[in-house]
DNA sequence: CCGATAGTTTGCGATAGCGCAAAACGGGAC
DNA sequence: GTCCCGTTTTGCGCTATCGCAAACTATCGG
C-alpha cells in the first residue's frame, strides 16, 4: 500500500475540518492507482466496491441508455471524489467512468465508508455539500436544456469546462483535457454536427480556436453574452 | 411551539437509526406550520432561514430564470424534506415552494442543523441518501431529455407522479394532487400545448382519463410500453 | 344560478435541429 | 515517410415541436 503524501490533499474541501492526524488514518485506508488515458475505472451497473479521489487528470463521467445512447454527466477535475455510489445509497455504479488523459485516483473500499463516517462525521458533512452542489449543476442543466437553444446551450457548457479546467493561454483560454465534438454534445443534449456547426461559426467570428479534441475560448466575454442573450439575432 | 407526535414521522428515511428519545429531541426543535393551496412556502433567491418536512399535502419546488421561465424542479410527498438549502451549503434557496394543496410541515431553522448533524450524525448519512437519490434522479432526467421524444418524457414523468403519489382506484391510478399541463410541460421540457396534444391523444386510446388539473392513468401498463419505446411507428 | 377566470383544446404556419451521407482532415503507428 | 482510423466538416431534406391565436369549458365566488 503506497504511502500517500497527506500535504497534497489536505486543502481539499473534502477534508475540511479533519485534523492531520485523522487525515492520515483516512489516507491509510487508501491506496492509489493510474489510469491510462482512455481507460475505465468503473463501468456503470458493475458491483459498487470503491470510491475514488481524483489526484491527477481528467475523467469523464457518462451514463448510457438501455438504447446505447450515451451523456456526459460531469467531468471530474483533480481534488474532486468520484463513483460515491456508497454514500447516496447505491448498490452499483450509476454511471461509467472514463480517464481521458492518464490519471492518478486514491482508492478507497466502499465498506471503509461507514467506519471513516462514523469516526469523521466531518466526511459525511462535506460529501453532503459537495453532492448538494452536484445536484444544483444538475437542475441548473435541466433548466438549461428546457429553456435554451442548443447554441446557448454549448456556450454555457464550454464556459463551465473553461472555468473548471480551463488553462490560462495568453491568447485564450484554453481546455485543458481532450474533449471531441461528440462529448459536448453528449453534455448538451444534441448532435455531434450540430456542435460542429456551431463551433464552426464561432471560429469565423474569432470566438474560438478549435481542432481535434481540442478547444480553445479566444473570447470569453463574447461567449458569456452568447450564453445569456435568450433568442435574439446574432448574424454578422 | 406545538406538540408533534413522534409516531407519525419516526419511521421516516430521515430518522433511520434515531432512537425514540432523540427523535423527541429533535422535534422539539421544530414548530409545525399550514400553508393553504397555492400559498408560497419559499422563495427563490430568499435567505435560507428554515427547512421543512412535509407531513400532509404535496409542495411543488420550481426554478425559475432570470428571463421569467420556470421548470418544475419536483414535487415533494409526505414525509420528504425539502428546503434543505444549508446542508448543501447554499445560502440562498435555490428555488420556490409552493403548497399545491393545503399542507402541513415541520419546520426548523437553519441555524439547528449544525448542532443536529453534531448530535445525531445519523441525520447527515440519511440526508446524504435523500439528496442522493434526488441526484441521480434528476441525471436520469438530464438523459430523457437528451435521448427521448417528448411523448416518452410525459410518460415517464406522469409514471413517476403514479408511483410517488398516485391514488389506486378501481379504474386506474389518479394523481392525487392538482397538476395541470403546464405543470407536466415544465417537467418534462416542453410546452402546454405539446402536453394537451399529447394527453388527448391518450385519452382517445383509453390510456388516460384527465380533466382540470386532474390525471387518471386508466391503462399504466401501455403507458409504461409507450415510454419504454424508442421511435417506431404507433398509430392505430 | 350565473358570470368571471383559469385551464384546456385545437388549428396552422414556421423552424431549429436532427439524421443520413459523404468528403476532408489530422495524428499517430509502424 | 506513409497508411490508417477516428474526428471533424458540410450539404440537404425532413419532421417533431414550438409559437401564436382563437375558441372552448369547467370551476368557483358571489
Amino acid at each position: 500500500m503506497a504511502k500517500v503524501d497527506t500535504s497534497l490533499v489536505a486543502h481539499l474541501p473534502l477534508f475540511a475540518g479533519v485534523t492531520p492526524e485523522a487525515l492520515d488514518e483516512i489516507l491509510r485506508e487508501a491506496r492509489s492507482a493510474r489510469y491510462p488515458k482512455n481507460s475505465a475505472i468503473f463501468e456503470q451497473g458493475a458491483d459498487a466496491q470503491s470510491f475514488f479521489l481524483l489526484l491527477h487528470g481528467h475523467v469523464r463521467a457518462a451514463k448510457t441508455t438501455p438504447t446505447g445512447e450515451q451523456i456526459v454527466v460531469r467531468y471530474v477535475a483533480p481534488g474532486e471524489t468520484f463513483g460515491l455510489a456508497m454514500a447516496i445509497g447505491a448498490v452499483q455504479y450509476p454511471a461509467t467512468a472514463i480517464a481521458v488523459d492518464d490519471s492518478v485516483v486514491l482508492i478507497w473500499p466502499t465498506s471503509a465508508w461507514p467506519r471513516l463516517v462514523e469516526r469523521f462525521p466531518s466526511l459525511a458533512a462535506n460529501t453532503l455539500q459537495t453532492v448538494g452542489a452536484r445536484l444544483q449543476e444538475s437542475h441548473t442543466r435541466i433548466l438549461e436544456m428546457s429553456t435554451q437553444q442548443v447554441e446557448q446551450r454549448v456556450a454555457h457548457a464550454l464556459l463551465r469546462l473553461a472555468k473548471q479546467s480551463g488553462k490560462k493561454l495568453d491568447h485564450g483560454i484554453e481546455i485543458d483535457f481532450p474533449i471531441s465534438r461528440q462529448d459536448i454534445a453528449q453534455m448538451t443534449g444534441t448532435t455531434l454536427h450540430t456542435v460542429s456547426r456551431i463551433l464552426s461559426g464561432w471560429e469565423s467570428q474569432g470566438l474560438v480556436e478549435s481542432g481535434r479534441q481540442r478547444i480553445i475560448l479566444r473570447d470569453p466575454h463574447r461567449i458569456v453574452v452568447l450564453a445569456e442573450r435568450s433568442a435574439d439575432s446574432g448574424a454578422a
